[in-house]
DNA sequence: GCCAACGTTGGC
DNA sequence: GCCAACGTTGGC
């Protein structure tokens, strides 16, 4: 099989990639999109190499890169009252929401700007540039994944 | 803050 | 099953 690659998307003012970095793994809590957790559940294997996207940021774009950590597991929010997260329907014996967890990898010495992968042309048909597209969790072909790592200046390779 | 695009919900 | 209403995402 194939080595998988992904992004993920994350509002920095909520959980930036320096949160990331200094916790060193989180889990991917609060997604509730089922074609994201359907990624998350049974396509995302440990060792994936994962865009790290900072969403409703200044600059907007690709901060750092993070790897699958471990099995998914439940997402603990589900079954928090207090939690908006909350999901009555879901039970611990059946979890409707899995999260994977992810550990850091590498945070970019300067984000690359959505605007940068808008006008790269070898970028063409990637998910994250498509009008309208809202997916916080995607996958990413091998070829966009080395050029992203390409224009970061990444030291991690694919 | 605005608003287009999208996913989900619920009435029928 | 259709689709209007609603809530959310996320660029700008």
């Amino acid at each position: 099989m194939a080595k998988r690659y992904w992004l993920i998307k994350s509002e920095p003012g909520v959980y930036s990639i320096a949160d990331l970095e200094q916790d060193g793994s989180s889990g991917w809590e609060g997604v509730r999109n089922y074609q994201a957790r359907n990624s998350m559940r049974d396509e995302m294997k440990e060792g994936d190499l994962v865009l790290y996207y900072h969403s409703n940021a200044d600059p907007s774009g690709v901060a750092g890169l993070a790897k699958v950590h471990g099995a998914p597991v439940p997402d603990p929010s589900q079954f928090d009252k207090k939690s908006e997260y909350y999901d009555a329907g879901s039970s611990k014996a059946e979890p409707r929401w899995m999260m994977a967890r992810f550990a850091f990898v590498e945070r970019f010495a300067h984000v690359v700007p959505l605007e940068v992968l808008k006008a790269d042309k070898s970028l063409t048909g990637m998910a994250l540039l498509q009008k309208g597209q809202r997916l916080s969790v995607q996958p990413v072909t091998a070829e966009h994944f080395a050029r992203v790592l390409e224009l970061a200046g990444a030291k991690t390779k694919p």
